[in-house]
RNA sequence: GCGCCUAUAGCUCAACCGGAUAGAGCAACGGCCUUCUAAGCCGUAGGUUGCAGGUUCGAGUCCUGCUGGGCGCGCCA
């Protein structure tokens, strides 16, 4: 799939697409030929702003040297005026690279995109209105989200904005494990501190949760407090001994801090799924029927087993324990066929990827269903590990969680858009070390503000050429008097936004948008610094402001896929 | 032992379905504020892309085999 790309991209492919169906007929190319036509941008300046390698790659086709067919395309090309007035030279280069320079009027025809776009410039509609599910986060209600459920929802939130951006319907799910083992492990906790136990205790409960927290939702419980979580109110029963309302109550007070702890980083979710409705309705029992049913399961030392290695798995898997309840990723098969029955044809799960063993298993049961889901169906997008470093050493305690950093910690110390930078700006497959201090720094280490300055700076521009009166209307400016080094470059960073975007939706990549930013940041300093924009002549200055202000636009699209804000002043 | 991820400058990381001389930031060194925000800019230095083969006109990118690191391999989730 070819992703959006800038439209002078795209002129040049279809012009070079009927250059090679002219070689065709003349019997240059052979008739089946039919090339990805590729137009790169160039990394150095002398190569032009834009280049293709059509002729290396059909040099062999054609049975001619990749020059001398280069040399034939560029002749075919000049012939055509209407595209000699948007590209100002071409030239060959290498072992057989085409390079364009563009026109003045072509590079700056993106400040009018831009500006008539507005907040819209950048997406596109390869979605084509399709719904997608994104189920993120989804942290057991049991402790308060760590620093790796805090990648997981930058890069989840911000494939959500990529993925609208795109033209897709996307809803956001939470799927909530409040069933199972880990949630009585909880409740027994909590009624541990009730008694007034600590984990030093020898009664304390075997693999209790140790945390300061389960203190507090003891303390709370026992005072008869009342918890407001986002479907459920819930009142301490204050009763130690009544473990089922200890579990209810300790569920929505965690659910409730994760809740809070999600608002204050600025995700929200249109589906809190919860894993106890599976139960409840029946469907962990349906999908377990349908799987023996079609035969995928045998029983085994009193258990019931699901055939996963007719499936790829290495070794077939317990569905249901010798104590009759099931292991955990039965009822993630009934949620995903949900997941499916709802319609979704698009299905992408981010998680950390010390869960990565579910996927098989998962998928496994999917196709035990027989319902014609597809084999590769759900995607998943899989986070490495988060490290967190202060003063070059490793943080791996929080006041509150005990064993690991929270989330709220990161967004408390180094606030919300710092984090949520620096946990989506790295490649998902990527270990992650979270620098703290560079996190804090308001200097110019930190990419952050870096970013967020270029947008300042532009909007302090913008308010004192008002306050000084100088207006300028796009219909009368006049934008080829951008003839400077820097402004020619940052108007081919503005043309590569749309591509960017629609290569990250279509890659689940998200931290291309950051990278991008801080490219196009740079270059707008390069210019702040090398260009004034505030000048006597007219014509300039109106020119300048034009590509301030589109310029800023770009900075504010892009900033906001990321779930950063773009400050007007700092 | 098996599976997934990973190895790029001293450090943290990029590199657009294989493209030209592998790029940024930090750290180091040298410059630029009477002028729109110096949270900025310009320059210097820094590399056998873990190792060895292979495919290709062309490989950091694809294939094979090694080596190191992370995660997983439970009738936990």
């Amino acid at each position: 799939m070819q992703g959006q790309s800038n439209f002078m991209k795209a002129f040049i492919i279809s012009q070079l697409d009927q250059v090679v169906s002219q070689l065709k007929s003349e019997g240059l190319l052979p008739e089946e030929f039919q090339p990805r036509i590729q137009i790169d941008n160039t990394k150095d300046k002398a190569h032009g702003d834009l280049a293709s390698n059509l002729a290396l790659m059909a040099a062999k086709q054609a049975g001619m040297k990749p020059r001398d067919l280069a040399e034939k395309l560029v002749a075919l090309l000049q012939a055509d005026a209407a595209f000699m007035q948007k590209v100002s030279k071409m030239e060959i280069a290498g072992p057989g690279f085409i390079n364009f320079f563009l026109s003045t009027s072509a590079l700056t025809s993106v400040i009018k995109e831009v500006l008539a776009q507005e907040s819209t410039f950048g997406q596109s509609n390869q979605g084509q209105g399709e719904k997608v599910q994104v189920e993120f986060v989804s942290a057991n209600p049991t402790g308060p989200l760590h620093v790796g459920h805090g990648r997981g929802a930058a890069v989840g939130d911000c494939l959500c904005r990529l993925l609208e951006a795109t033209g897709w319907k996307v809803t956001r799910e939470f799927y909530y494990n409040d069933a199972g083992a880990q949630i009585n492990n909880l409740a027994l906790s909590v009624q541990a501190r009730a008694k007034g136990l600590t984990p030093e205790d020898p009664s304390w409960p075997e693999d209790g949760y140790r945390g300061d927290y389960i203190q507090d939702v003891a303390t709370a419980y026992m005072a008869g407090e009342t918890v407001t979580a986002d479907d459920r109110q819930v009142k301490g029963a204050a009763d130690a001994e009544d473990l089922e309302a200890i579990r209810y109550f300790a569920v929505a007070s965690l659910r409730r801090e994760q809740d809070l702890d999600l608002k204050a980083f600025g995700v929200d979710f249109d589906v809190f799924f919860l894993e106890s409705s599976l139960y409840q309705e029946g469907k962990v029992e349906e999908a377990v029927q349908a799987l023996i049913e079609n035969g995928f399961t045998y029983e085994e030392g009193g258990a019931l087993w699901l055939k996963t290695t007719e499936f790829g798995d290495d070794k077939d898997r317990v569905m249901r324990k010798t104590d009759g309840g099931y292991t955990y990723f039965v009822p993630d098969v009934a949620y995903h066929l949900n997941k499916w029955q709802r319609g979704f044809k698009k299905v992408i799960n981010e998680q950390g990827a010390d869960h990565h063993s579910t996927i098989t298993r998962v998928r496994a049961g999917l196709q035990g269903l027989k319902v014609d889901i597809p084999e590769g169906w759900p995607d998943y997008v899989l986070h490495q590990m988060v490290t967190v470093m202060r003063s070059g050493e490793e943080v791996k305690i929080s006041k509150r969680a005990g064993s690991y950093v929270t989330l709220r910690d990161l967004i408390d110390e180094v606030g919300c858009d710092a984090t949520r930078y620096f946990l989506a700006a790295r490649a998902a497959t990527s270990q992650l070390t979270f620098d703290i201090d560079l996190a804090r720094s308001q200097t110019n280490d930190n990419p952050v503000y870096y970013i967020q300055y270029a947008h300042a700076r532009l909007c302090s521009v913008a308010r004192q050429a008002e306050e000084k009166g100088y207006s300028w209307s796009l219909e009368t400016t006049d934008l080829e008097q951008l003839q400077s080094e820097q402004e020619q470059a940052l108007l081919n960073q503005l043309a590569r936004f749309p591509e960017v975007v629609s290569i990250a939706a279509r890659e689940l990549e998200p931290h291309q948008i950051a990278q991008y930013l801080r490219d196009l940041a740079a270059a707008m300093h390069s210019w702040y610094n090398a260009c004034q924009f505030l000048v006597e002549d007219e014509a300039l200055r109106s020119a300048r402001l034009a590509l301030a202000a589109a310029t800023r636009q770009v900075l504010n699209n892009g900033l906001h896929l990321l779930g950063v804000s773009a400050p007007e002043s700092m």
